[in-house]
DNA sequence: TATACAATTTCACATCTATCGAATTTATCA
DNA sequence: TGATAAATTCGATAGATGTGAAATTGTATA
């Protein structure tokens, strides 16, 4: 997946969300949350290494994930998954690699649901 | 429950979570608002009719819930002791009715895990 | 007190889900 | 090409969860 494609989908996502979330999307984004370790990976990815959440991209190997967390790679590859599907990060493969960066315009609509 | 008993409550969840929210926490709070229908239950509670969300509290009987949503009684009931549990709302019988409240500071903290 | 109403509790069930082991795919490298 | 490594897919399973029916508790009122 070219940086195009992942610059496609984040438009796709702002597209879909910035008219407004309805209840059903901002569930769905609750619950891929709403797990312990799903949401430290999330966390891992949004406040990666390199990246600041706002100006640049965080680049996070799954590799890193399965050692931080006592999970399995299938496990983590399914919470990853399941991030994605929620509009919450893209994923691009690197080789061997996965690489997964956040889509930090889904989690400003969420919160622009409630209010203050 | 009198109001001074809601009170020390809102008191005490400001305090557990002052210090700032862990993973655990976090999630059982996204968990309790990953349901559609749970999440419509917080939404009505905190845009209530009377109150806004900072200046006033909202009071919402189940009654209007169950009218509302396509559910029953005891799964609102059920919905609602989850959303108290996870220090979102608090609640207090009046009479023969319920009335519950929001607890913003609890989304506030969460909001506050996540950066921008 | 008796009746009606609001809410909760209990129990049961169907569905969902987090997890792992095994097998498979994808990519790098010797 | 063969070997290794990273990630995914598949299948299975134990545990969690949303829901409602029936019974119970709490409250108000006639």
């Amino acid at each position: 997946m070219t940086r195009a494609i992942i610059q496609a989908n984040i438009s796709t996502v702002i597209e879909v969300y910035g008219a407004g979330m309805d209840i059903k999307q901002a569930a769905k984004i609750f619950k891929a949350l709403s797990h312990p370790n799903r949401l430290e990976i999330y966390l891992s990815i949004v406040k990666g290494e390199q990246g600041s959440f706002k100006t640049e991209a965080c680049e996070c190997g799954v590799a890193e994930l399965i050692a931080t967390l006592k999970i399995g790679a299938p496990t983590v590859s399914h919470h990853l998954k399941e991030l994605a599907n929620a509009g919450l990060i893209t994923t691009e493969r690197q080789g061997k690699f996965l690489v997964a960066r956040p889509l930090p315009e889904t989690w400003a609509e969420v919160k622009r649901l409630l209010p203050e």
